[in-house]
DNA sequence: TTCTAATTTGAGTTCTCACTCAATAAAAGT
DNA sequence: ACTTTTATTGAGTGAGAACTCAAATTAGAA
């Protein structure tokens, strides 16, 4: 095992910048801080990062994944577990909801990459939700079915701007009420 | 007349900022940047502005007044009526939808008025919502339209999102969508 | 143990930022 | 025309950012 020691720095880099991204957002997560979280000095920052940005891409595509927990049980959930799970995950992680919003207006992630991966996301969340509407609610066609998941996640997404705004914002309430209204 | 020069100089820098921002976002809305849109030297921004800051509090101010017009007309409208101005707004100045949205979720403004401006502008609009909202369907309860409100401002902004993201999506159409499944 | 490659170091370098200010120019008032 | 107020200029300051690199250290392989 020749690269252990650089492989367990590096996580520990991410894992500091994400920490940062978390308590007190994008301003603050320069490489000095980052590196001081993670007890390590900017030489060793730039030997494992080609740059600040990858790190920082590196946390955004965590928080992606972290919308979207245990992909392979796809065909199995209902939308109550889908909707509690980005519920979770704002509440949990709400600097790394704002990074995963803010990544698509920012100029401060310049990867061209990531706007497509966004929307490819987005798309692949889409089927997920009327894919398990449709078993909710049988009746449904496919048309109506992605109507109401398009409405309900940009309402989700709406409330999660509010949330952002406004710390003191009862979004897990909220999010609850867009599901009454929606299987009522 | 004796401030008029310095007034339309002001003025064209607003300008300036507001096009940078709607453009390419908060990071590259540097004073070097908006000068030189601007046709003015660092020299005279500061000579008429205390900060860089206080411009960007400015166009957002501008931003804020351009999503409500005719606030005067407030007791005779329909959601109908609210809903087609907000889509006219995102629609017809997406700069300054954007604008509007990038500020409020980046860290980066630190003055702590904003944020709360932009609070009380949307209970403001809430409260609008609601009563016209009544008075389409007098048989809701208070907190029944609200909660109805609430979804559907927060599905708007999820949606300008959306649109922010992917300059194809279909706003209107989308939001028209949101309308019929309100009122039916 | 000894050699070698991976890893870490930290004092820089370069860059760009917001912001300043003394000097100059333009305009307004008398 | 003369004076005073207002507006503009642009070189410059200091702070802090991302990033570099030659040298020192560490750790795995022989």
């Amino acid at each position: 095992m020749r690269n252990r020691a650089g492989e367990e720095t590096a996580g520990r880099i991410v894992d500091a910048a994400q920490r940062i991204l978390a308590e007190a957002g994008l301003e603050a997560a320069t490489v000095k801080a980052i590196c001081e979280a993670a007890g390590v000095r900017p030489g060793s920052f730039y030997n494992l990062f080609d740059s600040k940005e990858t790190v920082i891409l590196e946390v955004v595509k965590q928080a992606i994944r972290a919308v979207d927990p245990d992909p392979e049980r796809t065909g199995r959930d209902h939308v109550t577990d889908l909707v509690e799970a980005f519920v979770r995950f704002v509440e949990d992680r709400p600097d790394l909801a704002r990074v995963y919003i803010t990544v698509g207006l920012s100029g401060g992630i310049t990867d061209a990459g990531i706007r497509s991966r966004m929307i490819r996301h987005h798309a692949e969340r889409v089927a997920r939700f009327v894919a398990a509407l449709r078993r909710d609610r049988p009746e449904l066609t496919e048309p109506e079915a992605e109507r109401q998941v398009d409405a309900l996640l940009a309402a989700l997404n709406g409330y999660t701007l509010q949330r952002m705004l406004n710390p003191d914002f009862d979004f897990a309430g909220h999010a609850k009420g867009l599901l009454e209204m929606e299987t009522r």
